[in-house]
DNA sequence: GGTTTATAAGTTGTTTACAATTTACAAAAT
DNA sequence: ATTTTGTAAATTGTAAACAACTTATAAACC
């Protein structure tokens, strides 16, 4: 149809454009962490002209995928260890959320959904297979975020899972192959979201990001460094 | 001293201060919700060309304050009552995640500036003195969030009130008079912080902001729509 | 009279040009 | 040889110009 591409013409504006293709660069790692990009050169490879490529730039800014330097130019955001763990921090709030706002709206045929999901994931992680493992398991805790019916908590939500995928890049140039041994996890986690039990979701949902807030640790630092009841910090506002 | 001078024209571009200018007049209301911010106009009042200003729109629609529609020019988001629905809901679960990481870290010389801005909402609230009670209870929560160490989790809280700030200002013109009755809870939840209580501030923290939600449906729809354990919603994501 | 179609004015989208700053590199000085 | 200083190239910041679209206004048509 060619009203497709009427809508299109009609919504998107250069910048938007550009601003997702270079989202999808980013997010898939073509464009690495660190990595600077020149307003002129992009410009030329997508074809536009600066103008709308510094205008992308902003809203990435805002969106936490690019850093602006006034004068030294535009580079692919690299999260930090210590970032990396004050976005497990939050993302286990947001997750704990949605559990609890998930299993009082989900329906029996979102729960299929899921179901399904889980049994890709099965499979991926019996094969070691990273990759095919890994896009299902964002699209299961992208599902169930939406399954809140709170639009806001997803863009949150969403916000920051891109945040982590930035981290996830930068370890995996440095060679982090760890594979998240969650399976029966997230069968619990349907299972609670099944019986409507939304304070155990949100628990359930709480330790899986702490587990891999726990992993991260792992990795770097060897053990984690905790404080309290088992979240460590450092860095501040104010 | 004239290094400050340096350090300011080093770090900020003009879009910067065009961004930070437009975000103050939104959130003051100088600029009220739906009103449409004309380019050319703005670009005039701050004695700069179109460009910055355009980049700082752009910036501004990421962070949630203004709406860009192709063609049709900018203007300061309006937060509808479903969305303000949303995010009380959101907010309510960041700020139960503030509680219990706060809670782990805060020091006495923290909860005696919290203690000093309650006291000063006491003499707000008995004057009922609107104007003077909603900055410092703003800052007591905003006190609070940086007390977890988080800076990540007090981006997205800063993020989201100043949505909500937004939607204060929708009802704010509508006529809404509705003063929040929280002194009590605001001493409650630092002394469960004094007693490094995070369970308990965080549940507090959580129940002050579903408070706030159902104020909100109190003025609107009459008696809140209920749903489940106390939520409502509508409107989706897929 | 009311609806539709032209036309013009105003606004936004995009590109191009210019100014200021940074970075790279080479020559000079110690 | 190492550091410093100066100059040129490259890049970013800002402004101005041009093109496309939208909105308002008025004329034409039914």
């Amino acid at each position: 149809m060619t009203s497709d591409a009427i809508t299109l013409l009609r919504s998107q504006s250069l910048t938007t454009l550009v601003q997702q293709e270079l989202e999808r660069l980013i997010l898939s790692g073509e464009l690495a962490p660190g990595e600077k990009l020149g307003e002129e050169e992009l410009a030329e490879r997508l074809n536009v002209s600066r103008g709308p490529v510094r205008e992308a730039f902003r809203a990435l800014d805002q969106a936490g995928l690019v850093r602006i330097e006034k004068n030294r130019g535009v580079s692919v955001r690299q999260v930090s260890v210590e970032e990396a763990d004050e976005i497990y921090e939050l993302r286990a709030g947001l997750d704990e959320l949605i559990g609890r706002l998930a299993a009082e709206r989900i329906t029996d045929e979102q729960i299929g959904r899921l179901r399904k999901l889980i049994t890709g994931m099965d499979k991926s992680a019996k094969e070691k297979n990273v990759d095919a493992y890994y896009p299902l398991n964002f699209e299961f805790h992208d599902l169930l975020a939406s399954f809140t019916g709170n639009g806001t908590l997803l863009n949150a939500y969403r916000r920051i899972v891109n945040e982590l995928h930035l981290f996830r890049r930068t370890t995996l140039a440095l060679g982090d192959n760890s594979f998240p041994i969650s399976i029966r996890e997230h069968k619990e986690i349907v299972d609670a979201l099944n019986k409507r039990d939304g304070s155990r979701a949100g628990r359930l949902l709480y330790q899986h990001a702490i587990e891999s807030r726990s992993r991260l640790h792992q990795v770097f630092n060897g053990p984690a460094p905790r404080v309290g009841s088992g979240f460590s910090r450092r860095k501040n506002g104010r």
